[in-house]
RNA sequence: GCACGUGUCGCCAAGUCCGGUCUAAGGCUACGGUCUGCAACACCGUCAUCGCCGGUUCAAAUCCGGCCACGUGCUCCA
């Protein structure tokens, strides 16, 4: 049974979808004003693993993931530049997927962005209007929170406490606005040359939060299953779209809510001062490989602090090594007929193991640990010549299905050698059985110049690149 | 000020919502060993009573109270 803690009841509940096998999710996408850092990918990789995982219980899962392409970074930036919104976010953009399929993350069903659905906002903003929920001042539009009487109900914000004693950083008097809580949903252009669109609330550009409510439910419906994101988000963002949408259609938003926890960067928040603040280019660029960077992404539950430390990168990449190294070698056993029970056993308790921990709001550690118990229990078993025929395609298989959901255990690279390390790697084998040591040192140590690691077993020498 | 998160072996980290199966999963590292011509790989073994104090209970990492430490948020940052 798939359970989810729901951030609007603060509750683990079964999850069921509004439809039978089907199930629309939403998941609050980048703005791309800069490259997105690694604690952007936190979030879509945790994103990428409830996807996979509904789908792996058997969901039709519709993901839709928007681009926020207008916002006030990207203007002032694109500004500064002398560029159009669109010629300035097009570079972000082309990065953000090339960062995307280097991390393994499967492609959202539909990718909406917000400068192509600035029509469907603003019906939403004029029927907030007729609602009572929406008010003009100056050029802008604000959101009535007053007239939305469970407003705060993601968050459970307390404003008394709050507001007030945040109060020097809330500036009520910039803006002609009823309650300092109200926030704009439309905002009229200050100076000719801004990037402004002409509606029927003005010219202006839309508020931040009213994207999301205009594209989730022009993709998903009115109501919806799924609705994820940072945590960062659940106060403003999607208390606000909670208020825009359902004093909209008057209906029910989203059913379940789910939140990613930050990460931190050696123990402290990731920030450009802090100069701890990484983009996954910046540990491309260190060397660090993307299933690696992924694995380690993954292998905290989502809702749990993720401390981002170099050491525990390099540990994962010690780790995905592994398990990539396992699925090679048994693929690669020579194996006898017939069926080994205890390592069907073996096989079996894992996946439930697996399961079980996804199950419980996706426990990626526990899905993990049982893939690690797993791998020791059948490299054992490979030693000792005892996975037979069936087991290795049970495994194989098995393993196929674990990585549908983690993908990380890589795919088969074409395993080529130029002639001249082979030939190497010949005369090698040829001097050992002259017990010539010196000479088979001598070119294992060349090859190691090189990058390639030698290993010895029974059936033969296994290489691999570093 | 208000709100929240975290504190479990050298490091990372699960378990805490629903107390017992937790002298506590898993990963990395270290050390010892098996294997090996030597290595590498793999395997085996060794390494914690869960921030502190008190309480509840037959039973607490898990519940309650207090305290300490670190971190974060408080209107456009995932």
């Amino acid at each position: 049974m798939l359970r989810f803690q729901n951030t609007l009841t603060n509750q683990v509940e079964e999850f069921r979808p509004m439809r039978e096998g089907e199930v629309g999710m939403y998941i609050c996408g980048p703005t791309v004003w800069s490259h997105a850092q690694i604690g952007n990918f936190r979030s879509f990789v945790f994103g990428d693993i409830l996807r996979r995982y509904l789908e792996f219980k058997g969901y039709n899962v519709t993901h839709v993931m928007n681009i926020t392409d207008v916002e006030d970074r990207i203007i002032a930036f694109s500004v500064e530049k002398g560029l159009t919104i669109d010629e300035y976010t097009a570079e972000y953009i082309a990065a953000l997927w090339e960062d995307w399929d280097a991390l393994g993350l499967k492609r959202p069903t539909i990718v909406p962005r917000a400068t192509q659905h600035i029509a469907e906002m603003v019906s939403i903003i004029e029927k907030l209007e007729a609602h009572g929920h929406a008010y003009r001042s100056d050029d802008s539009v604000y959101y009535r929170i007053n007239s939305f009487p469970e407003y705060g109900k993601l968050s459970k914000i307390n404003f008394a406490g709050n507001i007030a004693g945040a109060s020097e950083r809330v500036d009520t008097d910039r803006y002609d606005k009823e309650d300092a809580r109200d926030f704009a949903l439309w905002k009229g252009a200050e100076t000719p040359d801004e990037p402004a669109w002409d509606s029927s609330l003005g010219r202006g550009r839309p508020g931040w939060h009213i994207e999301c409510s205009a594209m989730s439910t022009k993709y998903l419906g009115e109501t919806f299953d799924i609705h994820a994101g940072g945590i960062d988000l659940v106060f403003p963002h999607h208390e606000n779209e909670i208020a825009q949408s359902e004093g909209a259609t008057g209906k029910q938003f989203v059913r379940y809510w789910l939140h990613a926890e930050h990460l931190k960067v050696e123990g402290e928040t990731m920030s450009k001062s802090r100069g701890n603040y990484y983009t996954f280019r910046d540990l491309r660029g260190l060397g660090y490989s993307p299933t690696a960077i992924r694995y380690y992404l993954l292998s905290v539950p989502y809702r749990k602090q993720l401390n981002f430390t170099f050491e525990g990168l390099r540990a994962a990449e010690t780790t995905v090594e592994r398990l990539q190294d396992f699925r090679k070698r048994l693929k690669e056993a020579r194996v006898e007929p017939g069926k080994n029970e205890e390592v069907h056993q073996a096989m079996t308790r894992a996946l439930m193991e697996f399961e079980a921990g996804l199950d419980d709001d996706l426990n990626t550690s526990v899905a993990l640990a049982a893939l690690h118990n797993l791998m020791r229990e059948v490299n054992t078993a490979l030693r000792d010549y005892t996975v037979l025929e069936d087991n290795k395609r049970e495994l194989l298989e098995l393993l196929d299905r674990f990585d549908s959901v983690l993908n990380v255990l890589g795919h088969d690279e074409a395993a080529m050698l130029d002639a001249e390390v082979q030939a190497l790697i010949d005369e090698r084998q040829e001097a050992r059985r002259r017990r010539d040591f010196a000479r088979a040192d001598e070119i294992r140590d060349q090859l190691s110049a090189q990058g390639i690691t030698l290993e010895d077993t029974k059936d033969g020498v296994r290489w691999k690149r570093r």
